[in-house]
DNA sequence: CACCCAGCTGGGAGCGCTCCCAGGAAGACT
DNA sequence: AGTCTTCCTGGGAGCGCTCCCAGCTGGGTG
């Protein structure tokens, strides 16, 4: 019927005129001040339901300075994004983490590298109160810019570039090194580790620990092929790795998602898990029980990461002092069939 | 070291007076528009870097009555959302239908029933200058309402509340007839079919493909069970379909979550699939080549949903007339082993 | 009866931007 | 020399809201 012809924005003004009141007395209405009285609120409340008006952002933001909404930025390009359960899990964090704080949760990805200066813009320009920032890749520089620029930052993950933004992270290091220590426990000799890349954090953190066990057993730390996070990408290191070292009996793999891989190059050649070679995981994703044989892996608690960094970054917002600057969340080892 | 202390927003007024121009001609510059001399133009760009300025976004959009950005509204759980690559899919499609348009893609969903208001005050206060709904259990009333609040809206999926708001959707209906028709060519005398829920029009739309097809080849359809889409519950369907239906050897799981779900029951139950059961799955989705034995599945153009989607919604929003008011993709078969 | 204070109310100013229109400068014609 | 274009420029008005301050009522107090 009505082919939206009709906006006709119903202004503050309007509302005022309509319920008999002035501007500001609606104005206090719709934010709950105090110093009305009964029967204005409700002459307002008639009038804003019966005129279905809806308050302009643009022009509350202007004069507010605030947008109640807080972006969380993925720096990676939209196709691996979803899918990726780590991503799933932390947004639901998020998402769980916003709760009653009545802000709106804006997602954005940097799409390439061209936007990326459109993306600085945007966040910048006052369309979000806040950013989470999840994932980078490297040195990124993002988020130092955006805190230069003075938009509060919390990141999931830690930076490589150390720069002095506050990040809330799984302990990495002690989920590698717990791993590498099972699978000593199970006394497998040789035992090799495919890593995360090594520009990423979580890459690193994990390599580290799993070495850290190594060494401290006094055993070589030599077997370490790095992958991508990907199934394909976890197959040919599993293939790389044992040509390198055909005698590894035990695998350390950085992600579920490489295990899995891992596990499907090593069934193809018929090597038996774990009789042949033990494998443990790290994520406990989804992927980590549909795997056969089931993967015991190291959890990381990831929805509570996106909770927690939501949580810092609110606190940020309201103005809390002396918030620790950054947070490490413990990781725990799952026992199930693979290791 | 700056303790994002020195918040001092720099306005267009003080960029125009480093520059030596006037307001007018600094917007000029921003906007890039014409008439601007040269000179004019560089001693402008000059300001704006040395002072760092950006645009205040609130106070132009209060003017120009655009955001460019658009929402991509999930309604559903956030917990939900992520992990299934149909949203990723589709996700990725809009992304990439955004490409060079500079718009923002701003992602939202309903974490619950208690806020479909503020989502709804959030979308029609002048946020965004569009949206694009997905997935609609049932007769959602969300889009219908936001139509009449004068916003564009297009949805992805046929939603069951006919409205009139534009769609996109997979050719679902023909999808679940090449399924069941492929399964017939097999010589399989008994199909079965574990459709969706029967109120999102996904479910009912392929549910009604299986069954024309079963109809035209003059077989009985009344082997149905309905599932959600998960794996446990296409399990639980599938231990269903065969204790109220033990003679079929054929089933069409109208995703591939429950085909996998239902592969992982029979095969608990020593069922061989493809021998003694063939499955078909919908989707083609990352599950349907990971699972074993690999799934049959019809493949639906997700990303494309997405790009398409985005498409409508853009060219709408540029004032294009006679646009399609809902479009379907075409669906194929993709033949693996599960049947 | 004068006074005061609390409780409400209304209007002005202004947030930072875009848009419109009136002008000025410079060149190209009568 | 005068007029008309063309190109560029500047300033006013106003988008819809919040915030501040001044005013207006009415009941309590000295």
């Amino acid at each position: 019927m009505s082919e939206a012809i009709d906006r006709a924005p119903v202004t503050l003004e309007e509302v005022a005129r309509a319920a008999g009141v002035s501007r500001s007395t609606v104005s206090r209405v719709i934010n709950d001040l105090p110093g009305v009285s009964k029967r204005a609120r409700e002459a307002v409340a008639e009038a804003i339901t019966s005129l279905r008006y809806v308050p302009n952002q643009a022009a509350r933001n202007l004069v507010t300075r605030r947008t109640d909404s807080i972006a969380v930025v993925v720096s990676e390009k939209g196709d691996q994004v979803f899918g990726d359960p780590f991503f799933a899990g932390v947004l639901r964090g998020v998402s769980a983490g916003l709760g009653t704080s009545h802000k709106q949760l804006v997602l954005l990805m940097s799409q390439g590298d061209a936007d990326r200066d459109t993306l600085e813009n945007y966040l910048c320009s006052g369309h979000v109160d806040g950013a989470i920032v999840v994932s980078l890749h490297g040195n990124d520089l993002l988020p130092r810019r955006l805190v230069d620029a003075g938009l509060p930052v919390v990141l999931v993950g830690r930076p490589l570039a150390g720069g002095s933004v506050p990040y809330v992270d799984s302990d990495n290091l002690t989920g590698g090194l717990v791993a590498a220590r099972h699978l000593l426990s199970l006394g497998r000799s040789r035992i090799g580790t495919i890593a995360g890349p090594d520009d990423m954090a979580v890459g690193i953190d994990r390599l580290i620990g799993w070495r850290r066990a190594l060494g401290d057993a006094k055993r070589p730390t030599d077997a370490v092929v790095h992958s991508r996070f990907s199934i394909d990408a976890g197959a040919r290191a599993m293939e790389e790795l044992l040509e390198r070292h055909p005698d590894v009996d035990a695998v350390f793999a950085a992600a579920d998602i490489i295990a899995v891989g891992a596990m499907q190059f090593l069934q193809s050649r018929g090597v038996r898990v774990p009789e042949d070679i033990a494998i443990v995981g790290f994520d406990d994703s989804v992927l980590a029980t549909m795997a056969s044989p089931p993967l015991t892996t190291v959890r990381q608690p990831v929805e509570e990461l996106g909770r927690t960094t939501t949580w810092r970054l609110l606190a940020q917002l309201a103005g809390e002092r002396h918030l620790p600057p950054s947070i490490l969340l413990p990781t725990e080892l799952i026992l199930r069939s693979s290791a």
